[in-house]
RNA sequence: GGGAGAAUUCCCGAGUGGCCAAAGGGGGCAGACUGUAAAUCUGUUGCGUUUCGCUUCGAUGGUUCAAAUCCAUCUUCUCCCA
C-alpha cells in the first residue's frame, strides 16, 4: 500500500490542488513540505498532534518535513473560522510559546541530520518593509476575490480588521519564501487553512512561474460537528502539566461510539487493516475495547508507554470499583483548612479540589447525590471528612479526585 | 468626519420604573436508564453560615421611596453616508 493510499483510507485527505502530482511526490519521497503552527498557547494540542502525525507518516516515507513556527504570523492572528478577533499576543508570549512548541515537537519528529527542519517565520516576517510587501506581494492579491472566501464569511458579519485580513498574505508569503529558499514544494494543513494555502501556491505561480502544491487534512470533528480535543475547561493539551496523562487517557476513553473508528484511523498508527477489520463487527462491548485501544495508543504516542500503562491501570481500578492509584488528579489540603480532628467540611473540600466552583454548587452536587467519598455516598452537605488518611472523592460517574493532607 | 442603533447572567436572547437573581432556548453539571457511548426523561445552573441576606444587566455619576428599565457623560461594537 502506498502512503497516499494509506492516507486516503484513513480518511485524512480533504482537499488537494493536484492529486496526481501530489501522489507521485509523496509516494516517492520527493516532497519537501511544510506545516505551519501558530504559537498561540504555551502547549501543543490535539489539532497540532494530528498535523505532527501526518508529518511523521510522510517523514517515514522519505519526505522532508519543515515545521514552520509562526512567530511572525502569530502577531497577526488567523481569522479563519474564528467569530471574534483573538487577543493580540505580545512578542514575549510568542517567543516563549515557540520554545515550548519546539520541545514538544522534537518528541515526535526526528530533526537530526537534516531529516527535518524547524524554522520560525518571525525571522523574515518581522523585518518586512511595508511598502515593499505591498508592491511585491500585495499586488498579486485581489481583494474582491479574497472577500468571497468562505473563511472570511463569518467575519464579514461581525467585523474583520485589516490586521487579520492580512494573515492570508503573510501565510502565502511564507510558502513563497520556503519554496525559494528551501525548495519546499508542498504545504499541508488543516482544512480550514485551504484558502490561505492556495494563496501561497498562486503567489509562487505568479512570481516564479512554478508549481507548488497544497493538501489539507480533514478536521477532526466529532459526530456533533464540533472540533475534537476540546472540553468544557478548554483544550486537551499535550503538555502533561496542563493535561495529565490520566485526563488525556480519559478524554479518549470517553469519546462517543460514533467517533471511535474515525479517531483510530486518523490519530493512531494502528495498521489500517486492523482498524477496518474491527469496524466490521462493532457492537456493545467491542466499542469499549476500541475506545480503550484508542486511549492507550494516543497516550502512548504523546506521553510514552509507561505513562500510558499507568493511566490505563488507574482507569481500570477506578471504574471497576476499588480505586487505588496514585495517577489520578490529586490536591493537597493545607493544615489551615482542617480542624483539630484533621477534618474538613465536604463543601469546602469540593471547592478546594476544584470539583465544585462554589459552596453552592458543591451543596447542589451533594443534595443531588453526585458525590461519594471512599465509595460512600454523601447526602448531607454538612458532613465532615476525615483527612487523616488520603481520600478518594468521586463526583458524578467518572470524575475521581484524591485529597491528601499537605 | 456626519447620521442611526446596540451592549443583559457561560452563549443566544426576552425584559423598557416595583410582581427581577431576571422568561425561553442552547450549553454545562447531577440523577434515572446504560456499556465510562448515544438517545430519552427528571432536577439544577450569580454568591453566601440559604424560609433570609448580599452582589449582578458595558463604565461612571444622577433622578426616584424604588432603576436592567429614566437622564448625563464615557467606552466598545454594528449599520448607513464619506
Amino acid at each position: 500500500m502506498t502512503l497516499f493510499e494509506e492516507l486516503q483510507r484513513r480518511g485524512l485527505l480533504a482537499q488537494l490542488t493536484d492529486e496526481e502530482e501530489i501522489k507521485e511526490l509523496i509516494n516517492t519521497g520527493k516532497a519537501t513540505f511544510y506545516i505551519g503552527f501558530d504559537p498561540t498557547a504555551d502547549s501543543l494540542h490535539v489539532g497540532h498532534f494530528m498535523a505532527l502525525c501526518l508529518m511523521k507518516r510522510l517523514q517515514m516515507a522519505g519526505n522532508k518535513p519543515i515545521a514552520l513556527l509562526g512567530g511572525g504570523t502569530a502577531m497577526i492572528g488567523d481569522p479563519s473560522g474564528k467569530s471574534d478577533m483573538r487577543k493580540m499576543l505580545t512578542v514575549e508570549d510568542i517567543d516563549h510559546n515557540i520554545e515550548c512548541f519546539k520541545k514538544q515537537m522534537s518528541r515526535f519528529i526526528d530533526f537530526s541530520d537534516g531529516k527535518a527542519m524547524i524554522v520560525n517565520n518571525a525571522d523574515w516576517i518581522r523585518d518586512l518593509n511595508y511598502i515593499e510587501v505591498l508592491r511585491e506581494v500585495g499586488a498579486h492579491f485581489s481583494v474582491n476575490k479574497m472577500l468571497t472566501f468562505e473563511c472570511y464569511k463569518q467575519r464579514m458579519e461581525r467585523g474583520l480588521t485589516f490586521l487579520e485580513f492580512n494573515y492570508m498574505i503573510m501565510q502565502s508569503y511564507d510558502f513563497y519564501k520556503l519554496f525559494k529558499d528551501y525548495g519546499c514544494n508542498m504545504q499541508f494543513g488543516g482544512d480550514d487553512q485551504w484558502a490561505n494555502m492556495l494563496g501561497g501556491t498562486e503567489l509562487i505561480r505568479k512570481k516564479l512561474g512554478k508549481d507548488a502544491y497544497a493538501m489539507t487534512i480533514t478536521l477532526l470533528l466529532n459526530s456533533e460537528g464540533k472540533k475534537m480535543g476540546k472540553t468544557e475547561k478548554g483544550a486537551v493539551w499535550l503538555d502533561p502539566e496542563k493535561t495529565s496523562p490520566y485526563e488525556f487517557f480519559q478524554y479518549w476513553r470517553n469519546v462517543s461510539d460514533s467517533d471511535v473508528i474515525k479517531c483510530l484511523k486518523m490519530l493512531t498508527f494502528v495498521p489500517i487493516e486492523e482498524i477496518e477489520e474491527m469496524e466490521k463487527h462493532m457492537e456493545g462491548a467491542e466499542y469499549n475495547k476500541a475506545k480503550e485501544l484508542l486511549a492507550y495508543e494516543l497516550t502512548k504516542l504523546v506521553h510514552g508507554e509507561e505513562e500510558a500503562s499507568k493511566a490505563r491501570e488507574t482507569s481500570h481500578s477506578l471504574f471497576s470499583g476499588k480505586g487505588n492509584s496514585d495517577d489520578m488528579p490529586s490536591t493537597a489540603i493545607s493544615a489551615d483548612d482542617l480542624d483539630e480532628n484533621n477534618s474538613i467540611g465536604i463543601l469546602t473540600l469540593l471547592v478546594k479540589t476544584g470539583l465544585a466552583s462554589s459552596n453552592g454548587e458543591g451543596r447542589r452536587l451533594v443534595q443531588q447525590g453526585g458525590v461519594s467519598v471512599n465509595d460512600e455516598k454523601i447526602t448531607d452537605p454538612k458532613t465532615l471528612i476525615d483527612l487523616s488518611n488520603e481520600v478518594v472523592i468521586k463526583k458524578g460517574k467518572k470524575v475521581f479526585h484524591k485529597a491528601v493532607k499537605a
